[in-house]
DNA sequence: TATATTTGCTTAAACGTTTAAGCAAATATA
DNA sequence: TATATTTGCTTAAACGTTTAAGCAAATATA
């Protein structure tokens, strides 16, 4: 199997005797190529097994079909769900995409950047790493003058598009589902302030108790990493509170299952004693033992749109971005270790 | 915000007034220029804020410096981690990676494959969807002279580099390990036969019992497509004989969680009327009730092996491929689920 | 001192496309 | 029938690099 010659444009110009352009516009449907033509050529690349060469082709025209995304992790059903969306949207039109992960460092995000920059793509969509908060890097992107479509972790700062779910809400919805099942010492797991849909959730939840006359403890608001590690140990440090919670709202779902594992292992009823509720909605939220309530983010209908955002600066001459933001409603799902009325039932 | 021109190798050759081979030679610290205009040239670079075109390079040197990876999918814990150390190893070399996934479906896999041909990769890792079976697509990258590596899910009609564990020892692994918590109806809900991987396992399994002595049990012997609702009825299918099994064997962790659950839901105690072992050893299976027996399959070190085979192409002018399989031992790990010993000493 | 080698560049062509400009033949219009 | 338009191509240049070939000046060797 020796690296084989690959058939261009002009082996089969040579066949049909007529100039390489003529080849090229016949294989593009140019109106002033004859469908005799048009048809030989057709005929002739593949038998040739003619490729076109997309670095040729994007040399030349400036465009390379390729879109970056970059995610913190694919390893999530949320990121992987929101790519596949990406890639379907962008397929029908042409465009290609490359994914690149983060691990959530700031230094891999760095590197992503540039190999995106590098490969010369068209636009790129990310989704920021937790560590990141010097912007620096993504202005490079703006700079370039290609379009930058955040999602789900963004930043106002960079003005560009932005598509994510109504963070701020959500905290609303799942506080008062929380009170609905009788609760009154609701706590928060939260992710880092630093981090702006952490920032919200944590707004959200302050907000929603204030708007119930709830008093906030401040014993009962913590920021973490969100890892099931990090879940564990904070859970222990409410349950070693003497004034307990008799409700958790954790802001990830894997830090809610580290939770959720030191209130079986200290044989905690839950939800009478204690109801939790996650976010995320991480198929194993409906998998554990008892399943966890959790706020589905809509990952989709975000990829979706996330697509649909770069597609329209594709249209334009010029590409000129300011913050727009897409809010999507979350939708929480109530499970076991929330829904009380459920479980009395039995 | 305006499309910005770039910077190009002439742009730097103007400002010092030399030629752009000179500063194309520069930049790759070619011996023959001296250190003074290597110096004076970064620094140009650098000021104008160059960035190579990438585009052109690979167009000229017929070397893009990226490699495909299709998998089929990116949502599992042991695709993610094949893919995260094929990119670090690659990495190292100055190779990125464009990541495609099949979603399991043929058709999508053909898609990759010509996306990733037309993107110019100098070589291809891959894992097949459970769906193929024509090779003709695969045939295709190798008709283009470039690397094709396997990895996981393979085929030895391709004649190519192939990475994976040991599935049919698994099952020898399993078996035995079932035998000592003193099992003696040892059902196997399998994958199909047609993949190599599960046709394995199956043939390990068959293998397992006679070497043992036990007989072979046809009703105790399930081919599936190992979904967790796959898991679940065949669960059910095997809990409605008449002779039950005291021990099932699932060749994949969702499958294995959806026989847990139908388990529970009949509180059937879990190892001791019947014990349960899966394969993948997702992270999942660590977090559900009892957790779940699993099977380690090294995904970093199959990542890295075989990012690290298809460097040892890159080295060589020409292109020849032949069957070579690196097998790797996998590894058994022992949770609640099987572990009878474990559950006695409570 | 005469010749050989090395150093540090330049020139020119090439990778495989696309596209603006242009031209001859065919067809339409006055 | 004379002119205008359309059709169906060709020619030539360009996208931004890399690289083989070559040349003059500097340095090494005999």
């Amino acid at each position: 199997m020796n690296k084989k010659k690959k058939t261009t444009i002009k082996d089969i110009a040579n066949v049909l005797n007529i100039s390489a352009a003529a080849v090229s516009k016949a294989l593009h449907n140019d109106s002033r190529i004859s469908e005799k033509t048009k048809k030989a050529v057709k005929q002739v690349a593949e038998d040739l097994n003619y490729q076109p060469n997309h670095l040729a082709s994007a040399l030349r025209s400036g465009k390379s079909n390729l879109v970056g995304v970059i995610v913190p992790r694919t390893n999530s059903n949320f990121f992987s769900s929101v790519i596949q969306n990406i890639e379907q949207v962008l397929n029908e039109k042409g465009y290609n995409i490359i994914i690149t992960q983060s691990n959530e460092s700031y230094k891999k995000e760095c590197d992503s950047i540039d190999t995106l920059l590098f490969t010369q793509v068209d636009g790129i969509i990310a989704s920021m790493a937790n560590e990141t908060t010097d912007l620096q890097y993504y202005e490079k992107i703006k700079s370039r003058g290609i379009p930058l479509i955040l999602f789900d972790r963004g930043e106002n700062d960079l003005n560009v598009d932005y598509i994510g779910i109504d963070d701020y809400n959500s905290s609303h919805i799942i506080v008062e589902h929380l009170l609905a099942q009788g609760c009154k010492r609701i706590a928060h797991i939260g992710g880092y302030k630093r981090t702006r849909i952490f920032n919200n959730r944590i707004r959200g939840y302050i907000d929603a108790l204030k708007k119930h006359d709830l008093p906030l403890d401040e014993e009962l608001l913590i920021e973490t990493n969100l890892t099931i590690e990090n879940g564990r140990e904070k859970m222990q440090q409410l349950l070693d509170l003497t004034n307990r919670p008799d409700a958790v709202y954790v802001a990830g779902d894997y830090a809610a299952l580290g939770a959720l594992q030191v209130l079986n292992e200290n044989n905690i009823k839950i939800p009478n004693e204690i109801a939790l509720v996650g976010f995320g909605n991480e198929p194993f939220t409906d998998m554990v033992t008892p399943s966890i309530t959790s706020v589905n983010q809509h990952s989709a209908e975000i990829g979706k749109l996330a697509a649909e955002t770069f597609l329209n600066y594709t249209k334009k001459k010029i590409i000129t971005q300011e913050l727009t933001k897409q809010i999507l409603d979350a939708e929480l799902i109530v499970r076991e270790s929330s829904a009380k009325e459920n479980l009395s039932k039995n």
